[in-house]
DNA sequence: TTTATATACGGAATGCAATTCCGTTTATCA
DNA sequence: TGATAAACGGAATTGCATTCCGTATATAAA
């Protein structure tokens, strides 16, 4: 079975290419979880036991680094939304699924602030979460359509989500919650 | 009648010191407008004519150039919410002062992610900013007392305001202003 | 096997902005 | 009109990110 990376690139990775990219993705999440997103490139490479060229090979810029790493939990994340449909009330579905976002977010050291960076290197990042959670954020919004205010876009909520969690960190997470509620009690108030 | 930073300082610039500084402010200003407030230092210090050197003796940090170049700016936005609250009924006073700050922000490209930035040298500007403009907002909240979530503080309200803009430009400005007015909405629709 | 070669490797070299350092200059005041 | 504290400029240093290139190796054809 191929993998993900074989499937997108077209030709395979020779076989000590690919041990180094799996070595690479398996020492960023460490790092990332220790330092955040931000860490520098070298750490990564001396921690996956790789020289920084190849690290810039496989990953040229730190946002490929960062999607290829939250790959699965991102999935995970848009799948989820089709579960909680299926459990919950049209709008009860929607503010779960946005506790499903926030955590996803959160748990991962500056995930949230890197997604709203105007960095050109980052502005691939937020492109490709978006393009993956967005759809099932739309999904939710459409169902609870008329409990909802029209005029706000699936993908301005989803960015709007993102930013309050901007600063939030795992231990320091009630503000950003709160204020989502906020947010999610004026969608529902200026319903059409 | 002595400046600003002597009154802060405690003792007055030499000449020559104090005209390098003002030199340096208005630079930095052409420059953040033209340029956004993470501009490089060394343009600001060419702009005004003076070595880096000179421009790090003055402003240790770039928040306390930030801080410094737009003091005037700020002031003016904290007053407002005096004006705002005779002029209105409590809660359209809220709302106005939350539209007077936005413009604030916006209007200065690169200063709303400046605010939330988690660098160390910009803690000490939020900290600036949020102790000037948090206590006017948390008058109009008092005031309109009744009307707003009781559990969300004037900080943490100041704050994701605050959040909200950072993506916007004066341009492309109607999103954040969307989103702000729901979470304005939710303020409401959530009073105890 | 062997060998040709496309891939991949490591890390030195380079680039760039932030920040510090220090020998020289100047404003101030006695 | 010195003495001296304050300020000046810009070279040097630092700390990454990113590129470059000579060497090594996986792969597949002979």
């Amino acid at each position: 079975m191929r993998d993900r990376a074989d499937a997108e690139e077209g030709q395979p990775l020779r076989a000590d290419a690919k041990r180094n990219r799996d070595a690479l993705l398996e020492a960023a999440l460490a790092v990332f979880t220790a330092e955040g997103v931000d860490a520098p490139i070298k750490d990564i490479a001396d921690e996956a036991g790789v020289g920084v060229g190849t690290f810039y090979r496989r990953f040229p810029t730190r946002a490929d680094l960062i999607v290829a790493v939250y790959h699965h939990e991102v999935d995970r994340c848009a799948a989820a939304a089709a579960t909680l449909a299926a459990q919950y009330p049209p709008f009860e579905a929607l503010a779960h699924w946005i506790d499903r976002f926030m955590d996803l977010v959160v748990t991962k050291r500056g995930l949230a602030t890197a997604l709203h960076s105007e960095a050109p290197a980052y502005v691939e990042l937020r492109a490709d979460f978006e393009a993956r959670l967005v759809p099932p954020l739309k999904g939710l919004m459409d169902a609870a359509h008329g409990e909802v205010r029209a005029d706000v876009s699936a993908a301005e909520l989803w960015r709007a989500v993102g930013l309050l969690c901007a600063p939030a960190t795992p231990e320091n997470f009630s503000e950003a919650r709160r204020m989502v509620s906020v947010l999610v009690n004026g969608l529902r108030f200026g319903a059409a």
